[in-house]
Order: C-alpha cells, then sequence, then structure tokens
RNA sequence: AGCGGGGUAGGGUAGCCUGGCAGCCCGCGGGGCUCAUAACCCCGAGGUCGGUGGUUCAAAUCCACCCCCCGCUACCA
C-alpha cells in the first residue's frame, strides 16, 4: 500500500475564504480522495496561519485580543469546508501548541547550527501601518515612496533583526529546480531557477521586534522577537505529522508529501522552504503542485479586485457537487482560466445534467420498467468493455499526473458513448433488454467511480439507487455482480 | 527590460516535445429518436493553425526574426 500525504496552503483568517481558496482546497481534497479511494494510507492537511501583524491589526480593530479573534475566524473556514464536504484528516492551527513547540525547537535549531545572525534591516516604513513597505508595494510620488494606504510619505528606517542565511543556498536551489521533478508543472521551477540565475539569493529576516509584531512565536534565544510569520507557517508541514517528536509517524508520511499551493506563493515554497528543509537536514518533499488562478474578466480574484465569487453564491446555483464539478473541470494549473457564469452554466448543465444525470435517469428508469429493476450479471458488450477499460486506464494516469480537469474529461467521454449506445440499441423497443441494460450500468458503474472523488455525494447517490459499492478504479470486474436499481433519481437539476 | 506562459472555426481548447489527412466541447443549421432533466444520438457549415522568412518530399508541429496578450520579478499566503 503506498503512502500520500498532501496539504493545501494554511490559510490567513483575516477574511472569509472565497472560490479561491476553495479551488485550491478542493484541489487538494480531489486528490486526497481519489488516493483513499485506490487505497493508499492518505493524510490530509490543511489549516489555518494564525500570526502576524495583520492579524494582529485586524483584531485590535475589533478591539478584542488576536487569539479571540482568530478563534472567531476559523469557525468560518471549517464551516465552509464542511459545506465543500473537505475530508481532511487534520485541520492545522499555527496557534496551537504542538505547533508553536515545533518552531521553537526549529527555530532554536537554525540557530545552534549558526545559521542565523543578527543584522540591520532598513526599509521604507509607514508609521501609521507600523510596516515595512517593499518596493513593489509602496506607491512613489514626486519620485518619494508613499504608503499604498495612508498615501503619506514613507521614511527610512533601520532596525535590529535576525537573518537566515538563505543565500547559502542558492546553488542546492539551482540542483533541486534543474534535476529534480519536485515542482509541477515543471515551468514553474524554471521560472524560479532563471530568476536565481539572475538575482541569486539574499539572506533573509526571519524575526520581528516584539514592540512592532507581539503576535507571534518568541525568539526563545531572544525573547524581544518574535518569529516571523512565512517561517512559522511553513513548518506547519511537518509539525502537523509530528515533527520532531513523533519521527515514526513523520517518516512514514513525509516522503509522500504534496504541498497544493497557488502560484503567488511559489516562491515561499521552492527557494525558502527547500532551503529550511535542507538547514534542518530534513528531506524535501515529493511534490509541490502549483496552480494558477481563476480570474474573472481577466482579473485575479480579490477582495480589492471586487470581482470575487463567493462560496455560498456557487452552492446555491450549483449545489456542492456542481460547484466542486466546475472548479475541478476549469482546473487549470499551468494557465489562469477566465471564468463567466455562462461558462459555469454550460459546464454544469451539459456535462453533469444532461450527460451524466440523463444517462443515470434513462437507464434507471428502462431497468425498472424493461426489467422490474432487477439486473442480472451477464455479458458486456464487447465495444463498451473496452472503452470502459480504457477510460478507466487514461483516468487513472491523468489523476496520477494531477489533471483533474481531464481524468473528468475521461469519464465524461465515456458517459456520451452510453448516451449513444442507448441510442443504438434502443433497450424500450427490445423484449429483452437485458445485455444493453447491464452493459449500461457497468458503464455507468465505471463513470460513477471516476467520478467520485470529485462528487463524492451525487456519486454516493448513484451508486445507493442502482445497488453497487464505489470501488478502486483499478480493478472494476466487469460483468461479476448484478444491480438492482432502487429509483432512477434525478441528480442535477439544470440551471441558467 | 529579463524570464515564464500563450496567440488554432463565433467562444473555450487539444495537437507542438517524438514533422505526415487539424481533434474535442459550447454555440449555429439540418435530420433521427421518443427511454430520459425541451434531455439523448447522427450529419453539416464554419479554420490563411498571430506575421514574415527558412529547413524539409512534407510544418500548427523544427529554426530565425517580428507583432500582440497574460503572469512573475523576494519578505506579499
Amino acid at each position: 500500500m503506498s503512502v500520500f500525504y498532501i496539504t493545501t496552503p494554511i490559510y490567513y483568517p483575516n477574511a472569509r475564504p472565497h472560490i479561491g481558496h476553495a479551488y485550491t482546497t478542493v484541489f487538494a481534497d480531489t486528490l486526497a480522495r481519489y488516493h483513499r479511494m485506490i487505497g493508499d494510507d492518505t493524510f490530509f492537511l490543511t489549516g489555518t496561519d494564525e500570526h502576524g501583524l495583520k492579524l494582529q491589526r485586524a483584531a485590535e480593530k475589533k478591539g478584542v485580543d488576536p487569539k479571540t479573534f482568530v478563534d472567531e475566524m476559523v469557525v468560518y473556514y471549517k464551516e465552509y469546508w464542511k459545506l465543500l464536504n473537505i475530508s481532511y484528516d487534520w485541520f492545522i492551527r499555527t496557534t496551537d501548541d504542538y505547533h508553536v513547540h515545533t518552531v521553537e525547537k526549529m527555530i532554536s535549531e537554525l540557530h545552534r547550527k549558526g545559521l542565523l545572525y543578527k543584522d540591520r534591516y532598513s526599509g521604507w516604513y509607514c508609521a501609521s501601518c507600523e510596516k515595512y513597505y517593499s518596493e513593489t508595494e509602496y506607491e512613489v510620488v514626486d519620485d518619494k515612496p508613499h504608503c499604498p494606504i495612508h498615501k503619506k510619505p514613507l521614511e527610512w528606517l533601520e532596525e535590529e533583526t535576525y537573518y537566515f542565511k538563505l543565500s547559502e543556498y542558492r546553488d542546492f536551489m539551482l540542483d533541486v529546480l534543474e534535476k529534480t521533478e519536485i515542482v509541477y508543472p515543471k515551468s514553474y521551477a524554471v521560472e524560479v531557477a532563471n530568476r536565481l540565475k539572475k538575482e541569486g539569493l539574499r539572506d533573509v529576516s526571519i524575526a520581528r521586534p516584539k514592540e512592532r509584531v507581539s503576535w507571534g512565536v518568541e525568539l526563545p534565544f531572544d525573547r524581544e522577537y518574535t518569529v516571523y510569520v512565512w517561517f512559522d507557517a511553513l513548518l506547519n508541514y511537518i509539525s502537523a505529522i509530528g515533527y520532531p517528536d513523533d519521527l515514526q509517524r513523520f517518516n512514514h508520511y513525509w516522503p509522500a508529501a504534496h504541498h497544493v499551493i497557488g502560484k503567488d506563493i511559489l516562491w515561499f515554497h521552492t527557494v525558502i522552504w527547500f532551503s529550511v528543509l535542507k538547514a534542518l537536514d530534513i528531506p524535501l518533499p515529493k511534490k509541490v503542485l502549483v496552480h494558477a488562478f481563476l480570474v474573472n474578466r481577466g482579473i485575479k480574484m480579490g477582495k480589492s479586485a471586487g470581482n470575487v465569487i463567493s462560496i455560498e453564491y456557487m452552492v446555491d446555483r450549483y449545489g456542492v457537487d456542481g460547484t466542486r464539478y466546475i472548479l475541478m473541470r476549469l482546473m487549470n494549473m499551468a494557465k489562469d482560466v477566465d471564468v463567466t457564469q455562462e461558462l459555469f452554466d454550460n459546464v454544469y448543465n451539459t456535462e453533469l445534467a444532461d450527460v451524466y444525470g440523463n444517462l443515470i435517469r434513462r437507464v434507471g428508469v428502462l431497468v425498472k420498467r424493461k426489467l422490474k429493476g432487477r439486473l442480472e450479471p451477464t455479458s458486456v458488450e464487447q465495444g463498451i468493455a473496452e472503452a470502459i477499460e480504457n477510460a478507466l486506464d487514461s483516468y487513472s494516469k491523468e489523476m496520477e499526473r494531477f489533471d483533474v480537469s481531464r481524468a473528468l474529461g475521461t469519464a465524461i467521454e465515456l458517459l456520451r458513448k452510453g448516451n449513444a449506445y442507448v441510442n443504438e440499441t434502443k433497450p424500450w423497443q427490445q423484449s429483452d433488454p437485458s445485455k444493453s441494460l447491464y452493459t449500461l450500468a457497468e458503464l455507468i458503474r465505471a463513470a460513477t467511480v471516476m467520478l467520485h472523488p470529485v462528487i463524492p455525494s451525487t456519486t454516493s447517490r448513484t451508486a445507493e439507487s442502482f445497488g453497487f459499492p464505489i470501488t478502486t478504479p483499478k480493478e472494476l470486474r466487469l460483468g461479476e455482480n448484478g444491480y438492482t436499481v432502487k429509483e432512477s433519481p434525478i441528480l442535477f437539476k439544470k440551471t441558467g
């Protein structure tokens, strides 16, 4: 039995999750469900990143302490993931004791190894925000940097901080990016590698003075500082599976680690994360799966752009499974996908309602009407049997290449063949349509199994209605089991 | 500017690595079916495969140059 460990980024709970978070999370969930289905020992992790200045601020604004604030916010994440049927095995919060413990131990370890040093940090600072702004963040007015929020001039400020010797890992990183297949799709690895070659690697500040950022993990060796959030956050992937206290558990899952991330946080999950792991003598994860974004009229969805599609809206219109299906069917790791309601409606109506739902309905009705709901095992039409085997085969290949959209495409293609087969054999005219309908039931079973990781509630309903188990797509054993069709449900109501 | 991705019928895309009749989905036109969620099936129209030049018996596919679009460019999850 293989092991499969999959993670999402841990989300920053300063606002409720939207469809972008769902995109990432449903993708991870789909892969987790697929691996459970084929029998892998699967561990699926998600959670929240609860430290840092932004949360400190948000809490202050509401007049509550940060912990109270994140305690409230984290409920939303859990509720949304429950709504979307996210089958996580563990929900980590970076404020959890065991995680803080890991952070303290690891930062001390870096310190002990001499990989940290104290030095001056300087940059453009906004006193109102109490925050530094990078060159890409601030606005230039009259040749001078200004705060993008307060529109006031920034002041050049210096403070003491701790640096991590990231620069020592340049060659290591280049090797990893150019010679391994960890970063997927590969084009993202090339992007980072080119940037490394061109710009090199600078050491990175890993702490903040406590007077400025109090909401974080204190440096064990200098209580005047808190650990900067990215370091804190990245460690969730190992603290959640027992590092460093439960090495048996850690060693079991870690070699199978797959990090799902959006392309915006690629740099952190390659250069910084890999270097930290190397520094701690921990092997690298197996894969970093990077995806592009859903965009709305060409603009990345986000609060500031005001073009966010809410999870509620999607679920209201398409149901939970419909939402999950649409997201996964449109999933594209390499490039952004411009989405519209018309596109969503189209995918939902044609593929789920017309192709899948309607086939279930018509075959169900025929079996009940012509054969009193009972199908004994018999031979499967050869052409269809071959189509099923081919589809299952491609499906597994695509899923294992993390191409969920194409995997779904193979299921839909098979279902279209099913609909064509109904038209060809006209079971309603046959005196004994057993073979046709049994063939169709087997096709439906195969397609249902294929769709199961993405639309688990619906496929369970289909399996229940037709009386078959959801098993691994690797061993479907065609022609062995009969069916008792209890009902022929309408699975998806058309919309639009 | 550099780097990465992309420019294929009205829209969305596959194919490009490993040259050889340009495939699929939506939409559109016609036909069939009547088991089914006005669903399903079949047929058809529609393409200078961004441009120019080159390699080749043959180029969407390889090479060169150019144009256009998107993204990334470090402390921002």
